[in-house]
RNA sequence: GGAGAGAUGGCCGAGCGGCUGAAGGCGGCGGUUUGCUAAACCGUUAUAGGGUCAAAAGCUCUAUCGGGGGUUCGAAUCCCCCUCUCUCCGCCA
């Protein structure tokens, strides 16, 4: 979510960078200065009809302690002779005098004039608000403008594409052949896009898990976290999923999508998580940060749940696209100054298992119209694929800046200058490191040998339990 | 699923119908003292949204004691519903 008073003051900075991603700033943003001005009109007169309120209310309170000292006082801290006397003055409550029921009549007027102005403010508040969080994050100017994916900029490549003296397969077949995957009984037992690993296969999958979890928390300093699969449509809302996506989202009976998008957000409803960033990210929804445990660095492995709604038809052959498949994920909070070096850090730490794995791979900075809904700049990491002839992605790396941290409300209180430092919001960043399955299929792919075995890269045997080689299992 | 107890500021913890945004403590920050550190002492220390202001500071108003609703002239305090936490019982991987 962007800061109102942010929007408000760069009216003409927000449009422009919506139209850089290709949204239409007159749909987001229409009617947002009509709308601002009538909210705030109506704050002010409902705030100056309670501030008139409190004043009545607290005149009938002195009125009390005059007319009645019963009332200033406890009863039980009185001497006996107060407290008898106390107990006669009910007669002469200041209540029941002229001044006491002319300020219970203005009071009673008051209330119904204020009742309707606050359903009017709250309404509007609403608006405003829900308009607000269907407004994408705004992108940094060194994000190249275009309009799809072809405007993506390559900004590295690594690693030797390889040569086969023979037609390399797609996984698919690889993966049936080998008898390690099994699509048709997933597609049986749960329908399209779901997978059955077996065998080495299975053990790969789980070997790939755990060596990418030791790598980021021996090697990069990442604490491992092990969340719930299913999270609160307030998690939701706080990481930018909803309200907008909610189609993409598998529910559970308890989510009603409908009150979602009337911008209700409950926090005890549950959806199925599309990726760990939703519940580690949302970790620390709400809470205000010692500036000293910054950055803070996790590393969770999780199912991701995905609903494809807007994906038929697309990638159906192989497990490139599934319901259902494992990431290794990474999420960090930062102070805002330092949130650009360590996405470039994050980055790395992807790169690395790549590399670790001798994949070949291409970082590319994603243009404004590809760039994420909630992301200031995204960088995705493509592995080649020989079966298939193309990158794929296989990790996407954001920078989110305080989007994030608005929706959610993380703040860190800064400590820097010795100032009364007020609660500022962190920034969020996270990326995959790396998504198992795609890796799964792309070591199936790129260490394919002539007899339709698959050699296992080296920094994986160990978890392997020593095999150098997936054959054809019987 | 049943019975009970609880939820208060960065943290702990009082208050249980009226100048209570909230005692006290801890922590933080500033200062005094001190060869340095520590200790002691003094002061200060919530968040958000409006208004004022060119803007910031400041001033001012409003809201906030788990969330929502109600009673009342007035609610942290009384009533109802919900959520979560804890204890006991039942069930269960």
């Amino acid at each position: 979510m962007l800061d109102l008073n942010f929007v408000r003051a760069n009216l003409e900075l927000v449009e422009e960078k919506l139209r850089a991603r290709g949204a239409d700033p007159a749909a987001l943003l229409g009617d947002f200065r009509a709308l601002d001005k009538s909210r705030r009109e109506a704050i002010t007169s409902s705030e100056q009809l309670k501030a008139r309120r409190n004043e009545l209310s607290n005149q009938f309170a002195m009125g009390m302690r005059a007319g009645s000292p019963s009332s200033a006082r406890k009863l039980s801290e009185m001497p006996t002779m107060d407290r008898i006397r106390a107990v006669g003055e009910k007669a002469v409550d200041f209540s029941k005098s002229p001044e006491g029921l002319r300020l219970i009549e203005e009071t009673r007027l008051l209330k119904e004039k204020l009742d309707q102005l606050d359903q009017t403010a709250a309404a509007l508040d609403e608006q405003l608000r829900l308009s607000l969080a269907r407004i994408p994050n705004l992108t940094r100017d060194e994000v190249p403008v275009g309009k799809s994916e072809a405007d993506n900029v390559t900004v590295k490549t690594w690693g030797k594409v390889p040569a086969f003296a023979f037609t390399p397969k797609p996984h698919w077949e690889l993966g049936e052949s080998l008898g390690i995957l099994d699509l048709e009984r997933a597609a049986k037992i749960s329908g399209a896009r779901f997978a059955v690993y077996m065998g080495a296969g299975a053990r790969l999958e789980r070997a790939l898990i755990s060596f990418m979890l030791d790598l980021h928390t021996s090697k990069h300093g990442y604490t491992e976290i092990l969340p719930p699969f299913m999270v609160n449509s307030k998690s939701l809302f706080g990481t930018g999923q909803l309200p907008k996506f909610a189609d993409d989202l598998f529910r559970c009976s308890d989510a009603d999508a409908e009150a979602v998008a009337r911008g209700e957000f409950k926090d005890n409803d549950h959806w199925l998580i599309p990726t760990a960033e939703v519940p580690v990210t949302n970790l620390y929804r709400d809470e205000i940060l010692d500036d000293s445990s910054l950055p803070i660095r996790l590393t969770a492995y999780t199912p991701c749940f995905r609903a494809e709604a807007g994906a038929a038809g697309k990638d159906t052959r192989g497990i490139i696209r599934q319901h259902q498949f494992q990431k290794v994920e990474l999420v960090k909070f930062t102070r805002p100054e330092d949130s650009d070096a360590e996405h470039e850090g994050l980055t790395r730490d992807a790169e690395e298992i790549l590399e670790a794995l001798g994949l070949p791979y291409r970082r590319v900075l994603l243009c404004t119209g590809d760039t994420g809904f909630s992301s200031a700049k995204t960088y995705d990491l493509e592995v080649w694929l020989p079966g298939q002839s193309l990158y794929r992605e296989i990790s996407s790396c954001s920078n989110f800046e305080a989007f994030q941290a608005r929706r959610a409300n993380i703040r860190y209180r800064p400590t820097a200058q010795g100032a009364k430092a007020k609660p500022e919001f962190v920034h969020t960043l996270n990326g995959s490191g790396l998504a198992v399955g795609r890796t799964w299929l792309a070591i199936l792919e790129n260490y394919q040998q002539a007899d339709g075995s698959v050699l296992i890269p080296e920094a994986l045997r160990p978890y392997v339990g020593g095999l150098d080689r997936i054959v054809r299992q019987s």
